[in-house]
DNA sequence: ACCTATACGGAACACGGTTCCGGTTTCAAG
DNA sequence: CTTGAAACCGGAACCGTGTTCCGTATAGGT
């Protein structure tokens, strides 16, 4: 019974090829994503992975799975970040703010997947799930011990500063905005006076 | 020659017909707006004002076009209510965070006008063009005033700000988030301390 | 009443996402 | 090695949008 693997339930192993055309399908996204933000056509990316479209379909049913499988490494060590960040700051506010630029830092350099974050298409709630499972709680960490701290004003919402930072940053490459002031001004706003 | 009109350059007036679609493109296009957004359907537009496409596209070759002349009003009275605020509130902090009050009520009330104010599309470059001609001037003034009156920090540039602002105002009406808090706090961090 | 510049309507086209099914491939059992 | 079927593949077909184009209708001057 314990042999091989197939046991009671599991009927089969998952096929080589299918496993081979994911990490295909991974790469070429990620490639499609550099070139033609996360926005790239469902035909380009099966292409460049030597695929059919219906193999996208199979693999990642959505775009937001395709984009959080793309991403997730990078998320996960964002999300890590803090913990460390908040014990090696000298302040609370500081570590939240170097959090903040980690994420900022994140977001821009991924062309379309702030505006993503913030679709309300049904399509992308895979994608809110799990950026704001993963990060909210870190973030809400960060400003609990700075509003402990008597940094910043107490109450702050995570979710919705998150929210409101990936909106800042929809259309960070343009030369005639800066994401970066804007967020700035929020965690400066953030402070008590 | 020197007749009814007809001078050297001008063939023909506009006929009346004409006219009349263009006013009903107006008024079905504000309904529409209002049901589904600025991305409702030109289908649905053209059916709501019982035309065919041809007509929207010959009167308002881009969407952007029709926005504009959608809300032109209700942004002229934005940028007229700029120098009447500055003249009659207590401090020019107080009168730049009514101003800004004020345009984020506009935004937040017109479903997508926060997403299609920030696209690149070229199509929108007139919705650009407009908006910020018209009201980026309104706002420098309130910075300046305020920075003058050493309320705020200096040098904010004020076409970053409304950008920043509109990026913020972006899925306002979603439950799990709170624009004005946002924008609340960019001004908050605006202050000199 | 006639004539033509002007404007109209909607069919046709382009494009991207999504679905679906006939053919192919893998894998394990014999 | 052979074989059978479950798993998987590819891409044609479909749908909803924006956009263009041209034959037809009409306003308005003469």
């Amino acid at each position: 019974m314990a042999g091989t693997g197939s046991g009671s339930g599991a009927p089969r192993k998952q096929r080589a090829d299918s496993r081979r055309n994911e990490e295909a399908l991974l790469e070429a996204a990620a490639a499609a994503f550099v070139t033609s933000g996360v926005d790239a056509p469902v035909r380009d990316i099966a292409a460049r992975a030597g695929v059919g479209v219906g193999t996208i379909y199979r693999h990642f049913p959505t775009r937001a799975d395709l984009i959080v499988a793309v991403y997730r490494h990078q998320v996960e060590a964002c999300a890590e970040a803090g913990p460390a960040l908040l014990a090696e700051s000298a302040t609370p506010h500081a570590a939240l703010a170097s959090w903040i630029d980690l994420f900022v830092d994140f977001l821009v350099t991924k062309h379309g997947l702030a505006e993503a974050m913030r679709s309300d298409d049904a399509a992308f709630q895979t994608l809110h799930t799990y950026f704001l499972d993963r990060l909210v709680p870190v973030c809400a960490q960060l400003l609990d011990a700075a509003a402990t701290a008597g940094e910043i004003i107490p109450d702050m919402d995570a979710l919705v500063l998150m929210h409101g930072i990936g909106n800042l940053c929809i259309g960070a490459d343009s030369p005639s905005y800066d994401a970066r002031l804007m967020v700035g001004l929020v965690i400066a706003g953030l402070r008590l006076r």
